[in-house]
DNA sequence: GTGAAAGCGCTAACAT
DNA sequence: ATGTTAGCGCTTTCAC
């Protein structure tokens, strides 16, 4: 049967065509391709133009398969409804990219499904793992090491665990956010818990109840949302006015919670900052519409994901480099969802 | 130099050892893992049990060197800040891995880059590309064919070019939005243009302003906001707001645009839908909360992206499949950024 | 500085 | 049903 469409069928390979209308061998040809192998600079400048005419670039996999680098970046992702991500993973992506590098991109929706997904990625033994905003089991991380590989997390914690990781300062961003509320004359605070198992959320949590507990004496209420969203938020909104002390601060674990706050705030006929001050986490572009105007920790995304680059690059360089935890702080950013105190000047 | 990190040294390949552990060749090892080869079942079970056990696979590499399959689906996306986009990439990503496919990720930042990265996805014999959301030259487009390959455009319509598209109807979204001013007794229309060169942009704007004029004889103005994005839709529509006539509906090229609409009209003093109109088109996530309540057109993602694979699966199948331009009718969410006329029942 | 030869890990004829 | 052989496109010793 075999139709015409089968384009490719034995065309002597560009690389022999080259070589031979070159009148050169195919080791000059690869030489050319090699930025440090010896080659007279001449010949390397010959090759080079002629394969550009002909749009010839060497089979990376060929390449791979002896040079035993890949050239290849994998990043696994969870599902990521938040806006956050998707600006983290096309720069990202892109600043890979300019290392030389090739992105794959695993998704894995379910969380059982993330061991799985780790070993799919792992066939294609990339220089280097990227989790972005996924949680992976410490079994299949251990995969991962087994392979010889090194993975790098981002905005996740492994704890206990020697590996790379870039966070925001999700510990100093809670206690930030309980300085401001208690500096503001709040006094009744509620936190919204997103992904009760991420370590964001966790940490997020542990530097607001921590400090708050250090300042004052009532305790911050905690809801659970369950989930990164906004619907979550809302609702558990909701549930928090209903209770017999209604808060008069609400910290969401992350902006799209709190954007579901301020909502719920709205529907209950209350309005944020008059009776509730609202601050988020990431600051994410939604949360500068003057529709919302939330207050919120700003992640510091420039500077994560360069301290993610340089890794890599130290990882490309020598293996050996030794894992390491970078928690880099943010910034609050003032809007008009949290109340701020008429403090005297002067 | 070279320290004891470089673990990868001469172990005489997974493969081999498992061949003569097993008592088989490696030949047999590999007709283990090809499902439509010849080969006992019971020694393929065997041999897939203990690869199992090793957490052998076979090298991708290797493999398509020889098979001349990679198995690889490359995606092309340019700058997604619109959150359309993001679902879309997990999701698309998610259905090609069921698929088999392995899914690499090429962003192109600026236009010019485009037709760079196209070759940079080349070099990897994906068997199939996808472009998502971005403008692929034509000169680039031809390469791809040069190559053997085969492009999908999602949600971009690539003119007097015989080419894989799938995208929703955006024609018809353009005229059902215009059938609803005009049934709900609207009569100065606007149109908040994005990315000006984008299919989806000009099709959009085809469709409202060629129903209209069908319907009305008022023409509707249209401004250029230059981007799919909120604050783009903002400037703009203020812009609109100051000029002698006030439009009472707001087509915006997609709900980004629209939300900002939304803010400008606040911004003004004004409300929707009492003093104007707006609807956008998407229906991404935030324009069904409570603080946006967005009237938009949906795209069909489901069917979009099943229609997607299912390109995908036939190019995998057999190269020669005609290509085809599918066009996927949405629907419109009516919720209260619009006005509805009282019209009398029955 | 360059060519010849070997071989990366695998699959696909061709035997048996 | 399985083993043997050849070779995918490249890089890398090793000669010269």
């Amino acid at each position: 049967m075999q139709s015409k469409s089968n384009a490719k069928k034995r065309e002597t390979t560009i690389a022999k065509q080259l070589a031979e209308e070159l009148g050169v061998s195919v080791s000059t040809i690869s030489r050319a391709f090699s930025p440090r192998a010896v080659i007279a600079s001449e010949t390397r400048e010959k090759v080079l133009q002629r394969a550009k005419e002909l749009g010839y670039q060497p089979n990376p996999f060929a390449r791979s398969l002896i040079t035993r680098k890949t050239n290849i970046a994998s990043i696994i992702v969870s599902d990521i409804t938040n806006p956050f991500y998707p600006e983290v993973l096309t720069r990202l992506t892109d600043s890979l990219q300019e290392l030389g590098l090739n992105v794959m991109l695993f998704v894995s929706t379910n969380a059982n499904d993330s061991d799985n997904i780790v070993s799919q990625a792992l066939r294609y033994q990339p220089d280097v793992l990227i989790a972005l905003a996924a949680t992976v089991s410490s079994k299949a991380a251990s995969k991962v090491t087994e392979a010889g590989a090194s993975m790098v997390y981002f905005n996740r914690y492994v704890p206990n665990e020697s590996v790379y990781t870039v966070t925001c300062d999700n510990y100093l961003g809670g206690q930030v956010i309980a300085d401001f509320f208690l500096d503001n004359g709040c006094r009744y605070p509620a936190f919204i818990s997103g992904l009760a198992d991420a370590t964001t959320n966790r940490e997020r949590w542990k530097g607001f109840s921590e400090r708050w507990l250090e300042r004052a004496v009532s305790e911050p209420r905690k809801v659970e949302a369950g989930r990164f969203a906004h619907e979550a938020g809302f609702n558990a909104t909701i549930k928090l006015l209903a209770g017999r002390v209604r808060p008069d601060a609400i910290f969401a674990a992350n902006d799209l919670l709190a954007l579901g706050a301020l909502d719920a705030v709205q529907k209950a006929g209350l309005s944020a900052p008059k009776n509730v001050s609202i601050i988020g986490f990431d600051d994410i572009a939604m949360a500068s519409w003057s529709s919302h105007s939330l207050t919120t920790y700003r992640q510091p995304v420039n500077k994560m994901i360069t301290a993610t680059v340089d890794i890599v690059k130290s990882i490309l360089a020598d293996k050996a480099q030794p894992p390491a935890a970078i928690h880099i702080p943010g910034e609050l950013v003032v809007r008009s969802s949290a109340k701020i105190a008429n403090m005297g000047r002067g």
